[in-house]
DNA sequence: AGCACGCCGACT
DNA sequence: GTCGGCGTGCTC
């Protein structure tokens, strides 16, 4: 039979089966690959295309759940069209092997009922304590992670006799979401909604819908109830959130819908919680899995419907490793399983809308609950009329509104998507600029850090004293604004007014993020300066003024998305303003006030701005209305590099309805020390662009550190 | 992805 | 003379 191994392989390995064991398709096996074992998976009868003489045995058959065939079907679907190795996809399908193995007896921690403490109550020891007294009984490392302890603490008391050790049950049941309690109360639209995607959920077969509405329409309440139907059908439910890392606001909800919380799937899981969410999911156990975009690869049997929440984030898009739009893979699998999927958004992308627009997807629109009176006022500050003064970045009406904000005692926010104290430091002197040694990026001075640093690799250095060219002493110049240095500039402008600064930087973790939001609903916190990690929903009643320092920002760059994305992203801002009784208002400094992009936020007028889109779209024949793949060529030697680049132009197809351009040094030539270039290749609609790339690249052979990537449908263009 | 083989510099 | 650096290539 064929196994198909966790592999970059070229496809699946035949192997003779033992006539004890019976396998089917889909069974775990253990099997010898050189001089080592790996587990894989039974794929199917044998090619036959291997000598048969030199086939070695299957080792063991394994005592899991076999991968469904639907989670088969997908994987391979997948190889095919990000054209990646089948075996890179199955090793996101088999994350866990460990999940596989029979699982181990797990010794946990509780507290002896009735036991005194021992004579010697220490803090550590009283943080166990108090933490066994809530919760379940728990492993030893977890507890000691918990209590913020070392180990030697518990054993301390086990030791004192006030804990015992017990035998967990191999795996805890999950806590299991109920659909029977009672939904919310429903606005009409709401339930007319509710109505029609209960029926597709229950009727089964594939269907896609885009779920639209603004922030506050009750979209999430909309979905809760599709979820409650799917479950009470008996099926398993997948939802898709673009950064599950800052969602603990939507597991809130979903434990007060359902009464339980949902298992995770993101990649900072524990590796023992990986393992057991793994194999809950294949045992059938777990019905619901609310996830990053690797969740999709989850050996789930009963899937019955996939909600993918702001569909239009391009945290969908998996970046590195196999290459894939998350969004689209959500669809093609609820195809393939014969079930619905729901696209959630305020903001669609144009993919999606268009998509609706054709009716292969349909749509439900929820207007405003609020009846419009939350939405905030969106005007434009122009910045070539209302320059800021030299060196600052507030120009004179924000800072107006600002200090009218201030004074009534509410919050102001100031939105620039900019890390650090300014993009680019240059030499007075000489003009040499700080530059990445390993990227073709600036260096960015971050102050409060006080290093140096690489946004694209992650190289960090020391501020030199002098310049590195000239010597020149204390010639340094910041040029531009990041969100340190406006940081700067409100404090001189508003020393009373307390100030917070909220970028990955400043807030690592989950806790941070939810410290950070209670600081600020708490109304500990007047004046708030963010990146885009502010934009994410949450809801600041006191917030009224927000303004976005450099609108412009996004839309440089020879990014096909740059305007919907900056779009999407400053709507998502704007709606941070005024959600309560207070109205809000959003300024827009920008150089153009009359961009397309500006006039929809001003406008509210989203649909034109997409019809406006659309057309450009269609008229250089750029996705949704043709396709993209872009080939990425990297290596240490730019000679090497580009003596592949000629080599691969030579060989590019001419073909009716398809353009190649290329080789050019992609926007970042130089990343991680690796020089690259690229070729973008476009087609119609209609043409796919894996067979073509395929045979264009089949006589291309690599040697050395020359790497060649494929990314179908790319979203990033650096 | 591992793990071998293989071909050139610093050691006993 | 060997130990060992990691470049290249194969694994049913």
């Amino acid at each position: 039979m064929s196994v198909l191994l966790p592999l970059p392989l070229a496809g699946a390995y035949d192997y003779r089966v033992p006539p004890e064991f019976e396998l089917e398709e889909g069974d775990y096996v253990i099997v010898p690959l050189g001089r080592r074992e790996m587990v894989g998976v039974v794929w199917g009868a044998g090619s036959g295309e291997f000598d048969p003489k030199r086939l070695k045995n299957v080792v063991e058959r394994l005592e899991a759940p076999r991968m469904p065939a639907a989670v088969r079907r997908f994987v391979d679907w997948v190889a095919g069209y990000s054209m990646a190795a089948p075996g890179a996809v199955l090793r996101m399908a088999m994350s866990v092997s460990a999940a596989l193995e029979p699982p181990r007896v797990l010794t946990g921690y509780r507290l002896v009922s009735g036991a005194a403490l021992p004579a010697r109550v220490t803090e550590a020891r009283q943080r166990v304590v108090d933490l066994l007294k809530e919760g379940p009984p728990r492993l030893l490392s977890e507890l000691a992670r918990e209590a913020g302890c070392s180990t030697g603490v518990i054993k301390g008391l086990v030791e004192a006799g006030a804990i015992e050790t017990v035998e967990l049950p191999a795996r805890m049941s999950p806590p299991v979401p109920d659909w029977r309690l009672p939904g919310p109360t429903l606005e009409p639209a709401q339930a007319q909604a509710v109505q029609s995607l209960r029926h597709a959920v229950t009727k089964g077969g594939f269907s896609a819908t885009l779920i639209d509405g603004v922030t506050g329409a009750g979209k999430t309440e909309v979905y809760f109830e599709a979820i409650a139907a799917a479950l009470e059908a008996g099926r398993q439910v997948l939802v898709l959130l673009p950064e599950i890392a800052l969602s603990a606001q939507w597991l809130g909800r979903f434990e007060q819908r359902f009464g339980a919380k949902p298992a995770q799937w993101h990649s900072d899981l524990g590796s023992a919680e990986r393992r057991w969410t793994w194999r809950a999911v294949a045992e059938g156990e777990v019905r619901l899995v609310v996830g990053a975009r690797s969740a999709l690869f989850l050996p789930f049997a009963e899937l019955g419907l996939i909600v993918v929440d702001e569909e239009h984030e391009s945290a969908f898009k998996q970046e590195d490793g196999v290459i894939y739009q998350a969004r689209d893979m959500a669809v093609v699998r609820a195809h393939q399983g014969q079930f619905p999927v729901l696209l959630v958004s305020a903001t669609p992308s144009l993919e999606t809308v268009q998509n609706v627009a054709t009716a292969r997807y349909g749509a439900v629109h929820l207007p405003d609950r609020h009846g419009g009176a939350s939405l905030p006022r969106i005007s434009t500050i122009d910045l070539r009329r209302h320059p800021p003064p030299r060196q600052s970045w507030i120009s004179p009406p924000l800072r107006k509104a600002l200090t009218e904000t201030l004074a009534a005692g509410e919050q102001g926010l100031l939105f620039l998507n900019r890390r650090g104290y300014a993009p680019l430091t240059l030499c007075r002197t000489c003009g040499h600029r700080l530059q990445c040694p390993h990227c073709t990026a600036w260096l960015v001075e971050h102050r409060f850090r006080g290093r140096l640093q690489c946004h694209h690799c992650g190289y960090t250095a020391e501020l030199p004293p002098a310049c590195p060219a000239c010597n020149a002493v204390d010639s340094f110049a910041a040029c531009g604004p990041g969100v340190e240095r406006l940081a700067e500039e409100v404090v001189a402008l508003y020393p009373q007014a307390r100030l917070a600064v909220m970028t990955s930087d400043t807030v690592f973790s989950v806790r941070g993020a939810e410290e950070m939001v209670r600081r600020i609903q708490a109304h500990e916190v007047d004046l708030l300066i963010g990146t885009q990690i502010v934009a994410k929903g949450h809801h600041f009643p006191m917030l009224t003024l927000v303004g976005v320092v450099d609108a412009d920002l996004g839309l440089g760059g020879g990014d096909l998305r740059a305007a919907e994305r900056t779009y999407q992203l400053l709507h998502q801002v704007a709606g941070r303003a005024g959600r309560a009784e207070r109205p809000g208002q959003v300024l827009l400094q920008t150089f153009d006030p009359g961009h397309p992009v500006m006039q929809a936020l001003v406008g509210d007028d989203r649909d034109r701005f997409l019809a406006e889109e659309s057309q450009d779209r269609q008229r250089t024949g750029m996705p949704p209305f043709g396709r993209l793949a872009a080939l990425i060529l990297s290596g240490e030697s730019p000679e090497a590099v580009d003596r592949l680049a000629r080599e691969v132009a030579a060989r590019a197809p001419h073909l009716e309805g398809v353009t190649v351009l290329g080789p050019a040094p992609a926007p970042l030539a130089l990343l991680r020390g690796r020089h690259r270039r690229r070729f973008l290749m476009k087609c119609r609609r209609d043409q796919a662009p894996q067979p073509l790339i395929r045979e264009w690249l089949a006589p291309i052979k690599l040697s050395g550190s020359l790497r060649l990537q494929i990314d179908i449908d790319p979203y990033s263009f650096f």
